[in-house]
DNA sequence: CGGGATCCTTTCTGATACTG
DNA sequence: CAGTATCAGAAAGGATCCCG
């Protein structure tokens, strides 16, 4: 829930970390650009693809050739690079299975299942809300 | 809340859309790329300052230099063109006062708001969360 | 004050070819 | 199968100058 936030001279001029900290209720956020967790978690969510996998490997733990064709649009290249990312960021876990030919599993941490648990409301909201974005755009784009 | 989702097949080899449907519940969804609501919503709250600027807007109105001086490293082009783009999503409105010299008003629009109600436990996750990330990355970056 | 227009650099992404 | 390496185009972002 967001807080009640102070009037009058309010956040101006104090930076962003006042009003973070303000919006999440007393939390000391250190805002040096980099340091800025909101930002850092969004960046990545915000990425073409990392939400989409999420989701998949919520449904069950996936191999790469699985992922490849469960996100028929998305590069190898791309796959590979946000898993990596993903698993970086203890989002995902890498099993490998020294088979032959070898094969490898992925699946969800418990960050990134929490992750996405949080994250399920927010795409729910974009699913409800998508014909009001597309009808305001147009009023837009139609005359200004 | 996330909804079970099915076994054995499951959804490999059906698409995205399959997966957001099963995930988010039945809704049917058009998974053109560009039709994607989720990716829609979130390739802009994703962006580098949408979000800074909407946790901005929700503490009270601002005008442009108000906000360029509350977000002090955004550069004017990016300012400018984040609030276009959030005001042709409907999420903010923009109100002119032809005083000398002019002043224009930025805030919240309904949805707007609702947006970043929905997106604050998000926020919330990132600040509860960023040392497990950071954790995990240095773990990574260290040895693999 | 609140931008628009322009140029330039960095980052992201896709296509393609190759490998243990 | 599960990647790595390389290249090229697209897009995002920043710096600067200009205007009513």
């Amino acid at each position: 829930m967001l807080k009640e936030l102070p009037q009058g001279e309010g956040l101006m001029g104090k930076g962003v970390d006042t009003i973070v900290e303000a919006v999440l209720g007393g939390v000391t956020v250190g805002m040096n650009p980099s340091d800025c967790p909101v930002r850092d978690v969004l960046d990545h969510i915000g990425g073409k693809w990392s939400s989409l996998i999420l989701l998949n490997l919520k449904a069950r733990p996936h191999r790469f050739g699985e992922l490849k064709r469960a996100i028929p649009d998305i590069s190898q290249r791309m796959l590979t690079q946000t898993l990596r990312d993903q698993q970086r960021d203890g989002l995902i876990s890498r099993h490998v299975f020294p088979t032959n030919p070898p094969s490898v599993e992925y699946r969800l941490t418990d960050l990134g299942d929490s992750l996405i648990v949080t994250l399920s409301p927010l795409m729910a909201w974009a699913v409800d809300n998508h014909s009001h974005i597309l009808k305001a755009r147009a009023v837009f784009d139609d005359h200004g």
